[in-house]
DNA sequence: ATGAAAGCGCTAACAG
DNA sequence: CTGTTAGCGCTTTCAT
């Protein structure tokens, strides 16, 4: 790889206007100028990243974390990092939790000492000591897909009370009034959300949902199954149901199919997430999107601001979910 | 972040003496030894790693590209890598190429400019100008799921003739006899390898394959649908088929489903990969599966090797593959 | 065993 | 407009 003092040597000048000319910031003569590019593009010089990092305390790289890269919702926004970081010519440096609270602060300490530009995570583990270190390091941070109580960090979110509502006005549109729902863990916040939206608009429409027919699941495919059962122990009856997510409307899909449960003739299925798969079965889901890709390009945004001497505290920047009808609520 | 320099300050010695300590390679005396090392404690250093790297030219990076992130197989490797990586203290950087020669052109430059340590990649484009970029760097590269014509390049592949096999093996135990395939891409060698590996081991038994038995697809879901079309137009009559991918699977399960013909029941069905998903509906899928950790694992220690000094040209890495019972060809 | 000094490749302040 | 100088934080001779 060539240096900047190769493209100096043969174009006659000092380092420094060579790094002039590719600022691009500070006057140059014109004659030196083209000198200088002419020499960059002999060599195919590329100016190193640590060298600028080291220099300019930026090292042009994001640094992601998400609890499990396999998860196709985590998947896809790390797709959408990694598309918003790659147009603005950063990194991204990825690391998957676990929910470890060790493997959390190993891979941000690994992160902040490589002048890391900034660090996005969704789903921190609440244990994590890693916003304090973060918060006193100064490097911008912000928190997808999840409020957290650390008021100092900003955040980007989807309106999780409306999804709610976006579900349960489809499912009362298709016929449905007699509703049960699978949230995810309670302590999740947007979980509460999602349900508080669900049952509010249900209210409205004199439909009560009554605690039994709500299963407290987590946004695994697991938890399907066990809700099936739950309900059938109960002996409820139930024509439309909602998954807050769809990983777990598959759980629940296929515990449903096991007991000989058409869907949606028998009984109507919505999720949540629109991961690619749910337009890959048979049938298909009707789900709530997120809107991902503006998710992390807004994080993204919020990073480059924090690093323009932006001061972003207590920024929560609130996006809206949106209905695809798919054949699983279908008619 | 504390620097050498505050460490040397407070334990009255110079960089060099803290340099040595926390290298561990150069003797040191005890008592300076446990000075330094107090005075690392109290400040909390970690060195820079920007810093290291562009002294040592060794980033404590790895690249890694793929064609989709949010493919699951991929999202498989991802996480596999990461795993590595983090074990040994490294980082991971990862790129999303598309196909696209440009932006794998843009991510290799950018990785190399980070003094990467070694690049990983399934997938390249074949018309990719990276690989000899990369090979002039003298930066390890290890190519990961599939072999690439240039030889300069090491592998670590799966034996694909041989999940052909498993795949004949196992439809044939199950009572097929009028089997049907459907391929990725064939000009992909591995597709190419696995069909090899399935026709030869059917004729064994007796079964001949014909041409129009066999539909070359992708490794894309869209396959599916087109495959089950293809064979009915051709008025094909089988009880058993084999998709080359999991995610391809799911297209021709769909498509069978709304046909009315029922999984394992009429036709037994088997994919390829062992995505998650897999194990996540009804019915669950029958496949073969691809061991990405191990994969993942020994392409990292080949970089490792590389940069130890190691010439590893040549090398290629051969993993078996292995049978995963499941509901879709239970009889 | 330890310190001083040079340098990795770059940027920015200071001179001129 | 351009060159010289210093320094980002680290490692590695070279002295002592």
């Amino acid at each position: 790889m060539a240096s900047m003092k190769d493209v100096a040597r043969l174009a006659n000048v000092s380092v420094s206007t060579v790094s002039r000319v590719i600022s691009g910031t500070i006057p140059v003569d014109d004659s030196t100028r083209s000198r200088v590019e002419e020499a960059i593009v002999k060599v195919n010089y590329r100016p190193n990243l640590l060298a600028q990092g080291l220099r300019s305390k930026r090292g042009m790289l994001i640094g992601f974390l998400v609890p499990m890269i396999t998860h196709p919702a985590f998947a896809m926004m790390i797709e959408a990092i990694e598309e918003s970081t790659a147009k603005r010519e950063l990194g991204m440096v990825l690391c998957n939790t676990h929910n470890d609270p060790e493997k959390e602060a190993a891979s941000i300490d690994s992160m902040l000492r490589r002048n890391i530009d900034g660090i996005i995570f969704s789903r921190v583990s609440d244990r994590s000591r890693v916003l304090n270190i973060i918060v006193n390091s100064r490097t911008p941070a912000v928190v997808i897909d999840r409020s957290l109580d650390h008021e100092a960090i900003p955040s980007v979110l989807v309106d999780n009370y409306f999804a709610g509502v976006l579900a349960a006005r489809h499912l009362l549109d298709v016929g449905c009034r007699k509703l049960v729902c699978v949230t995810g863990a309670l302590n999740i916040t947007l979980s509460r959300e999602r349900l508080n939206g669900f049952t509010d608009t249900l209210k409205e429409a004199g439909v009560h949902l009554t605690q039994e027919r709500v299963f407290e699941g987590s946004f695994r495919y697991e938890c399907g199954k066990r809700a099936v059962d739950y309900f059938a122990a109960k002996e409820l009856d139930y024509d439309g149901i909602w998954v807050q997510s769809d990983i777990a409307a598959y759980g629940v899909l296929a515990e449903l199919q096991r007991r000989g449960i058409r869907v949606p003739d028998d009984v109507a299925l919505m999720g949540m997430d629109n991961i690619d798969f749910s337009s890959m079965s048979y049938p298909s889901i009707t789900t709530i999107s997120q809107p991902y890709d503006l998710m992390c390009e807004k994080a993204i945004e919020m990073v480059e601001m924090m690093n323009g001497g932006t001061v972003l505290k207590e920024q929560h920047i609130l996006l809206q979910p949106g209905l695809v009808l798919r054949e699983s609520t279908g008619r």
